[in-house]
DNA sequence: AAGATTTGTTAATCTACATTAAGAATTTTG
DNA sequence: CAAAATTCTTAATGTAGATTAACAAATCTT
C-alpha cells in the first residue's frame, strides 16, 4: 500500500495486462475504459477523489479495462492479492456503483442517461471534455451537443 | 442460512422493500429486474443454478430491484447483515459479473449483445420466453425476432 | 380437445441517435 | 502571441431499432 503521484495522461493499467492493482484516488481524476474490437474507447467509469478504480479484482486474468489519469493525481496503490486490504465494506460499495451504472445504461433515452450522469458526478462536467462524457453515456459527442441544446431551450 | 423452496412466479423481493436477503440458487432459475417510472420491466440478471442473486447488499436502503422465480427453485437464503457469510471471494466474483454486464451493454449492436448473452447463459435460451431475453438485452421482442431471423439466414 | 391467453413472427412506418461534413470556439504548443 | 491541434456546434442524411398492427404458433385452462 503505497502513495504514488501521476501526471495527466499516464496510463496506469493496460488492457490485457495481468494486473494486481487497485487504486484509491486521493486527489485528481482517473478513468477506466473498455476498448472494443474496432479500437473505439468506451468509458466505463470516472474516479474522482475518494473513489476506487480497478479491473475486476482477479489477478490471474488479463485486464479488460485500461486505466489512465485525466488530471495530475495522487493515488494509493494496493495489491489485490492482499485480500485483507480489500474489505467487504468497500467491495459492497463498489457493487452498488456498478449496479447503478447498469440501471443507468438500461434507462431508455440518452437525455435521461445524461441527467443520471450529472447526479452521479456533479463536479465532473467542467473537468473533462464533452466527448468523454458522451463516451460514458454511450452516444456520440454530436448527440450530446444536441441534448444540451434542448435542455437549454427548455429552461 | 436456510434452505427454501419456491414455486414459479413467486416474488422473493419487492422493489422498495428493505431487504437483507441474498439468495444462492441450488436449482431452478430466478431473475432480478428493475421497474422504470413507466412501469416497464428491465431484466437486470438471470440466476440459474450456482449463481447468487440479491440487491446491492445495503440492508438499510430500499431495494432497487425486484426478484422472482422463473421456475420452481430451491434456494439458500442468507442474511446480508451477517457479513461473515458474505465472503470476499464471492463479492469479487459478483463484481466481475456486473462488470461484464456493463461491457455487454456498452457493446454497440443488439446482435452482439445477443451473442454475449448466449455465452453468459448458454442454457437459458430454451428456458425463458424470448421477450425476457429481449428485456435483458434492452430491445423489443420484435427486434430480437428479426435478429434471430438474420442469424439463421447467415448460416 | 376446445377455447382463451400468452408468446412469437413479419411487415410498414416512425424516431432517436449515428454518420458525415464544415465551420466556430477553445485549448495546446512552440 | 500566433499557429496548430483539439473540441464543440449545427445541419443534412442514413440507419438500427421502436412502434403499431395483424396474424401464427405455442401454452394454459377448464
Amino acid at each position: 500500500m503505497k502513495q504514488i503521484s501521476v501526471k495527466k495522461g499516464v496510463i496506469l493499467q493496460y488492457k490485457g495486462e495481468f494486473s494486481d492493482k487497485v487504486f484509491f484516488v486521493e486527489s485528481g481524476l482517473l478513468r477506466s475504459y473498455y476498448i472494443d474490437e474496432r479500437g473505439k474507447e468506451h468509458i466505463f467509469m470516472f474516479a474522482p477523489k475518494g473513489w476506487i478504480i480497478a479491473d475486476s479484482f482477479y489477478p490471474d486474468q488479463p485486464c479488460q479495462l485500461q486505466i489512465d489519469a485525466l488530471e495530475d493525481s495522487i493515488l494509493l496503490k494496493v495489491k489485490k492479492t492482499s485480500t485483507s486490504d480489500l474489505d467487504v465494506h468497500r467491495l459492497v460499495k463498489r457493487i452498488a456503483v456498478l449496479q447503478n451504472r447498469i440501471i443507468m445504461l438500461m434507462s431508455d433515452s440518452a437525455a435521461k442517461r445524461y441527467d443520471h450522469f450529472l447526479e452521479t458526478y456533479p463536479d465532473i462536467v467542467q473537468r473533462v471534455p464533452q466527448k468523454m462524457i458522451a463516451s460514458y453515456l454511450g452516444i456520440t459527442p454530436e448527440a450530446l451537443s444536441t441534448i444540451k441544446r434542448y435542455k437549454k431551450l427548455k429552461r
